[in-house]
RNA sequence: GGCCCGGUGGUGCAGUCGGUUAGCACGCCAGCCUGUCACGCUGGAGGUCGACGGUUCGAGUCCGUUCCGGGUCGCCA
């Protein structure tokens, strides 16, 4: 006997008179009568009503936990009252038999199933094969499911061939921490998870694949936010040989704007190519890095407006404010904003407003009565003008403005147009900067990028540290609604341009050779220009879906401390298990 | 590692100025109900208020320590 003829999102009122089989998750039991009850079916496909009109069914049926699995023949009927909300709401089944499946042995389960969204995420996380039979969850992963299979689809209409790469490889000393595995063939060493296939696709551009994609895992070892995941995460790794930072711009644009387009919550989506900033104007205008252009508010810097100014923050300062009309919140609305933008930055804010008879009052007004003309002029301000500042180093300002830009575009009326994806650019990030800590230079983001210019722009500028700060890496990010959703260059495919790279950070050629041995090697066998980037799927789906939690977007998310409570990972192993990977736990290392 | 917020029956939350038996909704159990569909009605069970210590005649509430969780800064080439 087959376990179904149709699934519990398949029958109409067509269906009405035949003899089926459903099977499915018992989601409820309604009883209204003695003899009488109404049960619901779900299956991946949707749900049916089935009906109880006997005795005999009504004792079968009180003994079933909801949630058990149970399989149902019987004959579909029209309903007597309809239900225009459900696809099968015009039927229902009226069994001849119903065997239990799968025994749900609790009767009280965990959370409940429909509402499992707000449960404690940890208990979820523990049970997530519960959390994902509700529809709600399950939809954000089949919609995950989708989407990668159009990104394929999109990408090898592009001429781009899927290649694997290893995810047993070597540890890279730059960027993320890595996470390790002994190699027990080869005492005291370890192979490492890849923070990336970055390497691998570059070799595969100078064996000429041309176009190579893969929807890649990569592993970093570093602690997690609300928009990162520890531990693993799927890019859309990309690269094209011969291609220019147009070329691979133009593709991401054609393969991902209509995937939002399709797939996303909300159907505007910025027209391409999008708009491009460049990194400055980025952190100038927004104060970020990955501006949501959602938000109509832009930072200004009021520096020199308020130079003079006795109060104490401000001296030595760079300052920089966030200006909005016709302001009508109090105290309490201030005050909130001025402790999340602290909580947020670790920074602090200030605050003025413009009264009725334009004059500067409340916050820190009373230090600017000799700045109000410089101020009135420079951030147009009129009666009922509200400014929030932050002051500090250039960088913190900026930062600290931008998170003021985007509390207040998102929490006053009428500035934040939030029901569209609104994407851009953001171009000419600096090749170097100076470490916060070392005081040294610094690569800016990743060694790996074609500084602007090439070789004579870095010969132009050694040794003078304002030059070097000054050149632009061939680097580009995608940023969706303040997201930062793809990162990539234009690489650095010359030897001699990747030495001198180098060599501004005080690296030499042996430390290249011995850092990416492949790859310097493989480029001195006549290497491709090329270019690439790497989307972030996971946050792509997360933006598609509308979710603000990255784990909604991942089928078996670990908890943010990179905790599998589920599998119950990572755990002990056995002595034996340690002794065949010659690892020797150190004690005071446990707590 | 720093900072902010939180932890109260199975789940989500309320709990005023420190004061009677810790409330509410959902879920669970029992009874009633023949057209429900977020079914309804009646009744019931279920709590060491995260843990430890302190202040007090008296602590869910105040103080200290600590554990756990979320957010954030650091970190994420």
């Amino acid at each position: 006997m087959q376990s179904r003829t149709h699934n519990c999102g398949q029958l109409r009122l067509a269906d009405a008179g035949q003899n089926v089989t459903l099977a499915g998750w018992l989601e409820n039991i309604r009883e209204v009568g003695s003899n009488f009850a109404f049960l619901v079916l779900r299956d991946y496909y949707g749900t049916t009503q089935v009906v109880v009109e006997t005795a005999e069914m009504m004792q079968l049926v009180k003994g079933i936990n909801k949630e058990s699995t149970v399989q149902v023949t019987g004959v579909v009927r029209e309903r007597e009252s309809k239900n225009p909300k459900q696809p099968t709401g015009e039927i229902e089944v009226v069994p001849t038999a119903i065997k239990v499946l799968g025994k749900c042995r609790h009767n009280q389960l965990p959370f409940e199933i429909n509402k499992s969204k707000e449960a404690d995420e940890n208990v979820r996380l523990k049970y997530r094969y519960l959390d994902l039979r509700n529809p709600a969850v399950k939809k954000n992963i089949i919609l995950r499911c989708q989407v990668v299979a159009a990104i394929r689809a999109a990408m090898t209409d592009h001429g781009f061939l899927e290649i694997t790469t290893p995810i047993l490889t070597a540890s890279s000393p730059e960027g993320a921490r890595d996470f390790l595995v002994p190699a027990r063939n080869h005492p005291g060493k370890f192979y490492a998870l890849p923070q990336a296939p970055q390497q691998f696709k570059q070799l595969l551009m100078t064996s000429g694949f041309d176009r190579y994609f893969q929807i890649a895992p990569c592993f970093r070892d570093e602690d997690a936010r609300a928009d990162r995941t520890p531990g693993e995460f799927y890019q859309l790794d990309m690269e094209m040989a011969f291609a220019t930072q147009d070329d691979v711009l133009t593709t991401l644009e054609e393969v991902l704007q209509p995937i939002f387009c399709k797939y996303g919550k909300y159907k505007r989506v910025s027209s391409y190519p999008f708009i491009r900033i460049p990194f400055n104007e980025a952190m100038e205008r927004y104060g970020s890095d990955k501006p949501d252009l959602r938000i109509d508010l832009e930072v200004q810097d009021i520096t020199e407006a308020v130079a003079g100014c006795e109060f104490g923050p401000f001296q030595n300062a760079v300052v920089k404010a966030v200006a909005v009309d016709n302001f009508a919140e109090g105290r309490k609305w201030i005050d909130k904003l001025l402790n999340d933008v602290e909580v947020q930055t670790a920074n602090k804010a200030c605050w003025f407003k413009v009264d009725e008879n334009g004059e500067l009052t409340g916050g820190v007004s009373k230090f600017l009565a000799e700045q109000k003309a410089a101020l009135t002029e420079k951030l147009n301000l009129k009666p009922g003008s509200f400014v929030c500042m932050a002051a500090g180093k250039k960088l913190a300002a900026q930062k600290t403005a931008g998170v003021i830009r985007t509390m207040m575009g998102k929490r006053l009326p009428g500035h934040f147009d939030e029901e569209q994806y609104a994407c851009c650019w953001i171009v000419d990030f600096p090749m170097y900067e100076m470490g916060e800590e070392s005081g040294q230079l610094e690569f800016c983001h990743n060694p790996f990028s074609m500084p602007v210019g090439g070789k004579e722009a870095l010969e132009a500028a050694e040794g003078d540290i304002e030059k070097l700060l000054a050149i632009n890496a061939n680097q580009y990010d995608l940023v969706v609604n303040g997201y930062e959703s793809a990162s990539g260059a234009v690489r650095n495919h010359d030897p001699e341009i990747m030495v001198k790279a180098f060599q501004m950070v005080g690296l030499g050629e042996e430390n290249v050779k011995a850092k990416f041995p492949a790859m310097y090697n493989a480029f001195t066998y006549g290497a491709p220009p090329h270019a690439g980037a790497a989307p972030g799927i996971d946050r792509i789906v997360m933006l598609l879906c509308g979710e603000e939690s990255i784990r909604e977007v991942i089928t078996f998310p670990l908890n943010k401390n990179a905790q599998d409570l589920m599998m119950d990972a990572p755990t002990t192993v056995s002595q034996k298990q340690l002794d065949d990977v010659h690892i020797l736990i150190n004690e005071s290392h446990l707590q």
